[in-house]
DNA sequence: TGTAAAGTCTATACCAAGTATAGAGTCAAC
DNA sequence: GTTGACTCTATACTTGGTATAGACTTTACA
């Protein structure tokens, strides 16, 4: 298939696809007589596998050595558990940091109300303490 | 004051000074005889404003609003409150995402341990759905 | 007074993960 | 034969900085 079915099938765009095999996560494929790019069935499967990592938040650097790993079914998957653990622990870290943020931004609401002037405005006033 | 004072006072590198004044966060301010940027007073509680909005999450082009509108003390703050409030149900739908995220990250967790072999890892498996 | 070190200047490139565009070539249908 | 859809490469842009090179200014010390 050409480009545009692995993207309509994928969900990546044309220029994404594009792009991960410059940052090589897709492997060059096969070209045709007019140097159109030729995908089957197993680029769709590597493209997925991406499509994957990226939603959970992974770095392209980070799907690389996953798709690395994967090459070496007999080896130990142990990076891989590791990865997603401390991947988790990012995230549970980021959640805290923004709930933090929520709060002190539900103060900032509670300070004003609308129809104050800016030289009165109680979101102001936090922000320049 | 020169540029290396103004960075320790505000916590700022120098090099992102610099940046906010090309991105007309900072105004040009005036200059030495030997072209240093000589900052007073006011400078630095602009660049701490700044800094107390970025932390927030606001970015650059908001916190340009945010100063326009400082410079009109006798307008309604309407649009200060809405940018908050926006930014809190931001945050919101941020937190949420990534709970699920967290979520899914740790079903992935559960899926495998450590001592196995790549090709039978429970999350590459999810992975590759 | 000379010089070395520290501070500052501008301009440019780099990061992530794409997105957008221009200008050219290819292919299929009518 | 030509129109339109598709694809190609190369390049620039996005965000919020960070890092560097190479030059200039100022300060400290002998």
């Amino acid at each position: 298939m050409k480009i545009g079915e692995l993207s309509k099938k994928s969900g990546c765009t044309i220029q994404t696809i594009r792009f991960y095999e410059k940052q090589d996560l897709l492997e060059a494929c096969n070209r045709s007589e007019g140097n159109y790019r030729i995908y089957d069935a197993s680029s769709l499967r590597t493209l997925q596998f991406i499509k994957q990592c990226r939603s959970l938040g992974l770095t392209i650097k980070e799907i690389k050595q996953l798709l690395d790993t994967k090459r070496n079914p007999d080896k130990s998957c142990f990076s891989v558990n590791n990865l997603i653990q401390q991947h988790m622990i990012d995230v549970t870290q980021r959640i805290a940091e923004l709930k933090q943020l929520k709060l002190t931004l539900s103060e900032m609401v509670l300070a004003c109300s609308d129809n104050r002037k800016v030289k009165e405005c109680g979101v102001l006033q936090i922000l320049e303490e």
